[in-house]
DNA sequence: GGCTGTGGTACTCG
DNA sequence: TCACGAGTACCACAGCC
């Protein structure tokens, strides 16, 4: 046990104002909040736990008896350029912010810096007990999160409250030197800088015209219905004839189910491998069954994963989508999303455009122009992807002519389409056979292995530097790589060729974006313009309406401007609309 | 009999 | 159909009370 017990309860403006002059003094404060639960929309903070580096003595800030006079003076004392170290820092800023509070950097993470030098790796949790164990070597006292912070506190409760507050400048000083020793000093920086952001788009969140989202349920139950009822008669014929008590017409099948799927499907004679998108679609033209089986599915999964489960995240205080956003989520570097996952919404308009601003806003929604090819060109440094963006030439365009031999203005749009796919494809080092796969299914275009390959090796032809990249990546033997930003992931044992090439592309992809809403944070801060969300390559505001045209350009030279913070030899190009649901790009 | 957790499958997005 | 990276819903199954 680590006994915090030196704690003072500060619950009047004279002794905060002795407790924040006292802290002052130091260089670096940790910073921990207890809450009454952990909806920053509607349960309240009541606690602000802070101590100062090299001390154990914790100051507990009891903000139910201070109240809002506590505000001004917390909010001079957050906008010093003290660190401040938090562990999960989202989750106490949102608190903060929503009493009124907003915290200057720098911020110190010591979450996110465990899940920097991890990246890659499972490991068994990234919770403050489990790092104060493993670099540290303390026990902390757990069991209290949960305890009822909404009335009069026990001792024990206290002691609680400060225990976890002491370690924090304690482990920032542990990580620091792993950080560095790691070279994610940089990435470090970045994703600390990017909390405000996220905390933005968290408390933000995007509104939903929620009317025109159940008339469109709807309609897509009717859909899935007729579909549902159309495959079931035909899969009914499958066991007409087998012995049924009551008769084969009270026959229902599982559609959802793939074992009684198949089963019927077998019986109905189609040469089914398994039940997969891939090994069906070859079948559908051959077998109707099989045409309505996938159209089943494809409304199905609209239906049931989208259209009605969404209302119910509405807030009940804000009425909008607040969804979580994981900042490391995925080991590339990109954020994830869920509660709901906003950024798998379907592309179609009917979905998108019920996702509207505030009245008297407008939405201000940029993305990037082909990032991920763009970044490929930086690092493998190939000198013809390299002109081609500077000159500003069209990319798919470029290879359609190298690999068909045609003159750039005869390509067709056709052949224009399976460059584009190739392109993205073959920078991951699709295989010859996933090659063909992709054109026959694509375009039905139908080519043998062997001129599958000779098509891959023009394209290699084409683009020898990224061609040696490859070779490079191939041959290194490497157990880990990095983006651009330096940002890191590692494998314990041999990596697959795809990762290895893949994640330093998408992981660059998302220092740009990171970087991007790092800079909008500051930027647009006090300027009523909001981030609102991101989806990987796209960056979401909402500004009122008279301010749309400076957010809007305001948006895309900071992206461009992160953009050329880690490429030197490519351009960024950031696309920028304004618009009156998320439909219109 | 009903609940929970897990793995597999299939879909959505960039 | 796929190369990479994600999350969610559903079914089937194991283990438990």
């Amino acid at each position: 046990m680590t006994g915090a017990k030196d704690y003072v309860l500060v619950s009047d403006v004279q002794a905060l104002t002795a407790a924040l002059s006292d802290l002052s003094q130091s260089r670096v404060i940790g910073v921990d909040t207890e809450t009454t639960g952990l909806d920053p929309l509607s349960d309240k903070l009541r606690l602000v736990q802070l101590t100062a580096e090299g001390s154990d003595r914790v100051f507990i800030l009891d903000m139910f008896r201070l109240g809002d006079q506590a505000v001004p003076a917390l909010r001079a004392f957050f906008d010093r350029d003290q660190v401040k170290v938090f562990h999960n820092a989202k989750f106490d800023l949102k608190f903060l912010r929503r009493a009124g509070v907003t915290v200057a950097q720098p911020v110190f993470d010591t979450m996110l810096a465990s899940q920097l030098l991890t990246a890659g790796y499972q490991v068994a949790g990234h919770g403050l007990e489990d790092l104060a164990k493993q670099y540290l070597g303390l026990n902390l006292q757990k069991g209290y999160q949960m305890s009822d912070w909404s009335r009069d506190l026990t001792d024990d409760q206290l002691e609680y409250a400060a225990q976890d507050a002491t370690v924090l400048p304690k482990l920032r000083a542990a990580l620091i030197p792993l950080l560095v020793r790691h070279g994610l000093i940089n990435t470090a920086k970045l994703e600390f800088d990017c909390l405000d952001a996220v905390v933005d788009m968290e408390l933000n969140g995007m509104r939903l015209a929620i009317d025109r989202w159940k008339h469109l349920t709807q309609q897509l139950q009717l859909d899935m219905e007729r579909a549902a009822s159309e495959l079931q008669s035909m899969l009914r014929e499958a066991i007409v004839g087998e012995v049924s008590l009551f008769g084969a017409e009270y026959q229902t099948i599982n559609l959802d189910s793939t074992q009684q799927v198949l089963d019927a499907l077998r019986s109905l004679g189609v040469p089914a491998e398994g039940t997969s998108r891939a090994q069906l679609a070859p079948l559908a033209g051959d077998y109707p069954v099989v045409a309505a089986l996938l159209n089943y599915r494809e409304v199905a999964k609209k239906v049931q994963a989208f259209a009605e489960s969404l209302p119910s995240y509405a807030h009940p205080v804000t009425g909008r989508i607040h969804p979580t956003y994981h900042q490391l989520g995925a080991s590339t570097g990109r954020f994830s999303c869920s509660d709901p996952n906003l950024q798998q919404v379907p592309r179609g308009a009917e979905f998108r455009s019920c996702f509207i601003p505030d009245e008297g806003y407008k939405m201000v929604i940029a993305d990037y122009s082909q990032i991920e090819l763009r970044v490929a060109a930086e690092i493998s440094k190939d000198v013809r992807m390299i002109a081609a963006y500077q000159q500003g030439q069209d990319l798919h365009r470029l290879t359609a002519s190298l690999v068909t031999g045609k003159p750039i203005d005869e390509v067709t749009g056709g052949e224009r389409q399976a460059a584009k796919a190739v392109n993205f494809g073959l920078i991951y080092a699709m295989g010859a056979a996933g090659l063909r796969a992709y054109a026959r299914n694509t375009y039905g275009v139908e080519m043998t292995l062997e001129q599958a390959e000779t098509f891959r090796s023009r394209f290699f032809d084409a683009y020898r530097g990224l061609e040696r990249w490859h070779r490079a990546v191939s041959t290194s033997r490497e157990m880990s790589t990095r983006t651009l930003g330096g940002r890191l992931r590692q494998w314990r044992t041999d990596p697959p060729l795809t990762g290895l090439l893949n994640t330093p592309v998408q992981g660059t992809a998302a220092d740009i974006v990171k970087k991007a809403l790092a800079m909008l944070a500051n930027a647009l801060s006090g300027t009523g313009v909001r981030i609102i969300g991101s989806v990987h390559d796209e960056i979401i505001l909402e500004a009122p309406e008279a301010k749309a045209e400076w957010a809007s350009s305001t948006l895309k030279s900071t992206m461009e401007q992160a953009g050329r913070h880690y490429l030197t030899l490519v351009p960024v190009i950031a696309e920028v609309a304004i618009a009156d649901s998320w439909a219109e790009k």
